[in-house]
DNA sequence: GAAAATAACAAAAACGATTACGGAATTTTA
DNA sequence: TAAAATTCCGTAATCGTTTTTGTTATTTTC
């Protein structure tokens, strides 16, 4: 195992002081342009490269930015969009001269170790944590946090935390009108669990659309799945029973709908023939299902983006607090007028 | 921000020398078992954790492992169980003391970085490399390669380099022979493309469950389909036109086989009453899908188990070469026995 | 009971960078 | 042409640890 390069070397290859090596590399002002050229020249020829974490200790500027993902997003049925959003940030991050380190954490976790503390032993300039629940020991943390911080899908009150998303809202609204355009009256929504802040904004959207067109909301048509296929499947059986006559279905995620089409399809009914369904956040499994699903497409590229560039600024006390990515309507073949059930 | 507590700050709390302190927290054999207790108490009080990046510098033991994954596995239709596998990685990694920090490449990155490069940059004491292909750089470096490095699906023979990965040639085995239980005589196979490793050896599976159930093996009924499900339409499409009597197909991953069967469905196939798939990975996609499909699993848990403690015996300078996981039949709904065709 | 060994700690030198400070050479100013 | 400013670079301190070496008591050995 060769011994690895230090800046020492190429000073002395160079002859100069490492200062002057340090210079060249963090383009100082007072260098002699030539004497940076020639600097650079050696580094290269002799493939050195800055030891990052010495870097790390002596600028007391880290570049380090951590990646907390709950754990309930791994194990079983994880959502892809969690994965593609990480590595977009990843990405990002990367180009803007930032590593970033991946953890977990769940409920239990979060009683015994704090997370200031984790940023503390980390050495974080910032962190991004995803899949944060409001009843989480984080989420009260974070209330009153003074370190740099990004949530995805959550929303809090506090300068130092960023908070990025969909406009979920809106989202809801773009399906729920779709819908009604369509000709549906009564329009069944199977949103995700309470503890998820983006149910709240998808329910409040739902509801937004039913007011906007005049239509009666029924708090009876309204299920909570968990985000799962099984507990979609579990709504609709209940769906089919109470509310024979409703016609279209909203699932406030792609899995859910999933989940309905394939009890629906179980039950005999037809979609989008008989019922119709969208879906929310148009994973590749949208374009997988049959029939295609019409959904509301969250950009996860742009997510992650924006979520690495918000963090870097609230690092360099920029204080910007909440992008909101807006969402669009992607129209497949899970929806279909209704216009005979429409005026009956 | 509140400034980090260190070392010196324990010290002076308990009366004692920095190094004293050092000792303590790293069970060193030369202290008073009363002094540690002390200083460990007082640790706790003040909340102190050792800064982990000048623990890095002075020890020079990082306690960092370098998670990088390939492009392409990112863009478009990412694998699922890729992600599985990273934070199986991850967690494990983490319980024995090592911090993972993501990094990605691809074709271009490869020809400006070498990898040795990306070890002494930034600190690796070894790395995990997910989606290598046969035509990369990486993959050529690492034949010589000195530094402990774990791949997944690939393999090197360089006792520097582990390698972990399901039993491929095994599974296409077990996918084919119960085909074959089934009844079935003409077996299409879709494979991947061909610079991936694992494309060679489910190949041979395939080709082995033939032989020792003395079928034909027909060249004709093998199509490269790059891991897509457009590509195993695309390949479905043919197989229809060219070979109308083939009653199965074998798939070498799920999201093929979904691609397959939308296709047969589109062309008025049914799955399995005319044509039977078996799939390989068994993503939750596999459950979704309808029919249900009969697939090999590759335990993700296991697999990022396995990476992580392998890698950690390689820098520890066990060398222990390979890890194969035993792949698993799992047998739903899309296979279907064939009596009738089986001998006209 | 003097020499040797050990236990328990402190002092100081690393680790590989950044950066505050200072100083010589050169250029600008008056 | 002397003083001031600027350019360019070296010296040395620093970051928060670990680790080597040194030191002082205490204990063991013969």
């Amino acid at each position: 195992m060769e011994k690895n390069l230090t800046i020492k070397d190429v000073a002395k290859k160079a002859g100069v002081s490492v200062s002057t090596v340090s210079r060249a590399f963090n383009n100082y002002s007072d260098i002699n342009p030539e004497t940076r050229e020639n600097i650079l020249k050696i580094a290269q020829e002799l493939n050195y490269k800055p030891n990052i974490v010495a870097k790390s200790l002596s600028s007391n500027r880290n570049f380090r930015l951590g990646m907390i993902v709950e754990d309930y997003n791994i194990t079983g049925m994880l959502n892809p969009l969690v994965f593609q959003i990480m590595m977009s940030f990843k990405s990002t991050a990367d180009k803007l001269g930032y590593e970033v380190v991946l953890l977990s954490t769940n409920t239990d976790t979060q009683k015994s170790v704090k997370l200031s503390t984790i940023y503390s032993q980390k050495q974080f300039d910032g962190a991004f944590i995803m899949g944060l629940k409001l009843s989480d020991d984080y989420y009260r943390e974070l209330i009153e946090f003074n370190h740099p911080c990004v949530l995805y899908d959550i929303y809090i009150n506090n300068p130092n935390v960023g908070c990025v998303g969909v406009d979920n809202t809106k989202g809801s609204f773009l399906a729920v009108e779709h819908l009604i355009n369509l000709g549906h009256k009564k329009i069944a929504m199977i949103n995700g669990h309470k503890d998820a802040f983006v149910s709240y904004e998808r329910l409040d959207g739902y509801m937004l659309a039913l007011n906007r067109y005049a239509l009666p909301v029924d708090k009876s048509l309204i299920y909570y799945a968990d985000f799962t296929d099984q507990g979609a499947a579990a709504a609709v059986e209940e769906l089919l029973i109470r509310h024979k006559d409703i016609t279209a279905i909203f699932c406030a995620s792609d899995l859910m709908a999933i989940g309905a089409i394939n009890a629906l399809n179980n039950r005999g009914y037809s979609v989008p023939d008989d019922i119709s369904i969208v879906g929310f956040d148009d994973l590749y499994l949208a374009q997988l299902s049959n029939p295609k699903l019409t959904t509301i497409k969250q950009d996860a590229q742009a997510i992650g983006e924006s979520v690495a560039n918000l963090l870097i600024n609230l690092i360099s006390e920029q204080r910007i607090g909440r992008v909101v990515i807006q969402p669009e309507i992607v129209i497949r073949e899970s929806t279909k007028a209704q216009y005979l059930k429409a005026n009956p």
